[in-house]
DNA sequence: AATTTACTTTGAAAAGC
DNA sequence: GCTTTAAAAAGTAAATT
């Protein structure tokens, strides 16, 4: 398949996954022996799906035989979103539970949160990373919750509105 | 019954083993480091934790050590940054970070914020200055902490850029590349957080 | 001194070492 | 554990211009 498919990076020794990127919609697929695939760089459950269709039928232009339908399933959500407003890290680092804030090493405060169990990135600027959710609701959860939160816990300044952006 | 026994001695010896492999370890660093024995009883402390969790397993010895003396550091507020303890060990800084966030997960040791103001003191001495300038170092970061300017910034590049100004002002002047190099932060840095810091705290600064 | 590129952190899966 | 992939956040760093 390294040789018949063009645009295709392929060293076993590296790792056992061919590398193979399509242009539109913009994501990279690894592809295994197994038949199995992971795809990643989709900003959406549409543009996923259409993405593996579009490789599929790639592939067997091709001359690769797929047979069956694929079974997909989102594994990680990868988000980010803006609160507009300033957030004192050191205040939420102190009154957060399971948090990790260490500025000597990464200028975003870490927070594991149960429920919905994601990881959230929690920036000054007040704008987050959000990684680690199954559904796109986790996602929209998260975000309140822990605006909810951090306004509770009086570590916001000057309160906006709440907004949010997928990968 | 005997067996059990045997398991027992088996695996406290192997503790002993590595407990006693690794305060030679912490010996070595921590002289190299010129750190107070408070600081080196603590680490102790916290590598002992370690080992008797098991947290050392397929970890060498002196990536945990290296960690537990950052940990340590943390706790007694005395400065120094995971390159300068990572330097003295055949790990880098990546591999005793892991080790360090591992100890924070697995064991209860509770670390503190780490606050510029420590690095001052550091920076400060390194360099020769007086205490008016350390003191009023720690003022304008005291000053940049309550403005929200320190959120999510390098604690030794606040300190040094604290210090450059301070020492500017009590007409002790140090070179942007002195205070960075013993900072272990870029000029870049000490410059952007300098700029930053005149700017918002509104800091008069007279040319020369 | 400004730009560009690149690395730090988080999450999850794949197959194999 | 490691290897590879993608993307965001903000800070820091290093190499060019």
């Amino acid at each position: 398949m390294e040789r018949s498919v063009p645009n295709v990076e392929y060293d076993p020794d590296q790792f056992p996954g061919l590398i193979f990127r399509l242009e539109t919609p913009k994501v990279t697929s690894l592809i295994f022996k197994s038949g199995k695939m992971v795809v990643t760089g989709a900003k959406s459950t549409e543009e996923l799906i259409k993405s593996v269709k579009r490789i599929i039928k790639t592939l067997k232009k091709y001359g690769i035989k797929i047979t069956g339908k694929p079974k997909i399933q989102i594994q990680n959500i990868v988000a980010s979103a803006n609160m507009h407003v300033h957030v004192n890290l050191d205040k939420a680092a102190f009154l957060l539970e399971n948090n990790m804030y260490e500025p000597e090493q990464f200028p975003g405060l870490i927070f594991r949160m149960d429920d919905p169990r994601v990881v959230l990135l929690i920036f000054s600027s007040g704008k987050m990373v959000i990684t680690g959710a199954k559904r796109e609701e986790e996602v929209y959860k998260a975000v309140k919750k822990i605006f909810d939160k951090l306004n509770e816990l009086d570590c916001i300044k000057q309160v906006e509105e709440e907004e949010e952006l997928e990968i | 019954r005997w067996r059990k026994w045997q398991i027992r001695a088996r695996i406290q010896s192997s503790i002993d083993r590595n407990l006693a492999q690794a305060m030679n370890e912490l010996e070595r660093i921590g002289n190299l480091l010129g750190l107070p024995k408070s600081v080196k009883d603590e680490a102790a402390l916290i590598y002992r934790k370690a080992v008797e969790k098991g947290l050392v397993r397929g970890r060498s010895i002196e990536s945990v050590v290296a960690a537990s003396i950052y940990a340590s550091c943390r706790r007694i507020k005395i400065a120094r940054t995971l390159d300068e303890i990572a330097q003295f060990t055949k790990a880098n800084r990546k591999e005793v970070a892991r080790c360090y966030r591992l100890l924070l997960r697995e064991l209860n040791v509770e670390v503190p914020v780490s606050d510029p103001k420590d690095y001052v003191t550091r920076i400060g001495s390194l360099l020769g200055l007086s205490g008016a300038v350390m003191k009023l170092a720690a003022e304008t970061l005291e000053k940049a902490k309550n403005t929200g300017l320190t959120a999510g910034k390098d604690p030794a590049g606040l300190a040094a850029a604290a210090i450059y100004i301070a020492a500017l002002l009590n007409d002790e002047r140090r070179t942007q590349k002195e205070i960075a190099q013993v900072a272990g932060v870029t000029e870049v840095t000490v410059r952007n957080r300098y700029k930053e810091l005149i700017q918002e705290l509104k800091i008069e600064i007279q040319n020369q």
